[in-house]
DNA sequence: GAAATGACTAGATTAGGATTCTGGTCAATA
DNA sequence: TATTGACCAGAATCCTAATCTAGTCATTTC
């Protein structure tokens, strides 16, 4: 680690290195200073506490998601089909970061007890708001049924995301994400969109 | 608890009473034994082990709401409506039932580990087979779309309504069942409904 | 003879106390 | 003024003796 990069982008740095490897509990504080070449108590200049440090990387971490999703539904295709492709986009993601996986779907031996709970609290509501957005501009262009409660809508799709992307995780739930995906396009992607008068016969 | 009443019955009410207030670590089998006024052996008579007296509280159990949620799925209205009072149902149903929550939503104070998988593996595949036999009978009444494959799509509707159920029992999703319900009901719904030549103009 | 029983035991679990650890603080140092 | 690491209260872990419990089966009862 050198010491030419600031202290907090080292502290920054050491705390993802840590807790990916090695999870909430049993990183400590002292193991994130050695990493980064500080004293002990430069860790509390730049956070108030350990768990704000875990927080900083989960957020981090969880913007490099985003940024792919923002890609997934601005992306060509029906609605319908960039649901989708978002859909497969998170099971990737978070089929290799562990350390967003495990606060969002559970994995005690990582993260668990309050700090995994407001983990997930955040990400849960970020990509609650890219759904809404989308949505949003969905219904203005036309595409999305004006019926549909965008915030309402954005919970519900997040919850059914969420369960098809454990569901792969969780071998005994026997449902293949390919199989899933498409019955959920069929299913969720048609009770979505908007219905226009057919142009032929 | 009355002798007259057969050994087999007393220990399955025994359990399920013991079960039911303790869970199933905190159970021993002297407990059932005891409520149930009879001998340790003769619990071993009746079920293999512990954990297969408990499957055996939960499969009865299990009908108990299987017998709800065959009401609701044969009940008027559309197979959007339907399905909506079948998630209704569970969720009321699973709201009230700790025994059957415990082991499918993962409540561990009272079952987790092996037993637990084994009696969430029990209420999945029930419910998605009480699912499919009404995909099918909806195909075959020309009310769901003959596209729809009757088996994915019973999967994939049982993690939604699961994912429903499991954000109405956790404060923290901020998604309360009846506005969960009216999307679920306006997306999924429409999803699955065949579409009929408008008779209209 | 069949059914029921409860004493027994191997292995699992718990409790309690000693020891170690760790997040956060702040006096000392550079 | 910024940085450091010793300090400490409370938390966590470890160890070991004691206790518990699922399952068995010889004995008893009907």
């Amino acid at each position: 680690m050198s010491t030419i990069t600031p202290p907090r982008q080292r502290l920054i740095e050491a705390a993802e290195q840590q807790f990916r490897r090695f999870g909430y509990r049993r990183t400590t504080v002292d193991d994130v200073t050695r990493a980064a070449e500080t004293g002990k108590g430069s860790f509390y200049l730049h956070f108030s506490s350990k768990e704000d440090a875990y927080v900083a990387v989960v957020e981090a971490s969880l913007e490099r998601f985003l940024a792919k999703a923002e890609i997934a539904l601005h992306g060509s295709g029906t609605v319908p089909q960039r649901l989708r492709t978002l859909v497969a986009v998170t099971a990737d993601h978070y089929g290799d970061d562990e350390l967003l996986r495990a606060s969002l779907f559970g994995e005690a031996a990582l993260v668990e007890g309050a700090v995994a709970r407001r983990a997930a609290n955040i990400q849960r509501g970020r990509i609650r708001s890219l759904l809404a957005e989308a949505l949003k501009s969905g219904k203005s262009e036309g595409s999305i049924r004006d019926t549909v409660d965008v915030d309402n809508a954005a919970a519900v799709l997040f919850e059914i995301g969420w369960a098809v992307v454990r569901a792969e995780f969780d071998a005994s739930a026997d449902l293949p994400l390919d199989a899933a995906l498409d019955t959920l396009n069929d299913v969720v992607g048609l009770g979505l969109i908007a219905r226009t008068p057919p142009e032929g016969p």
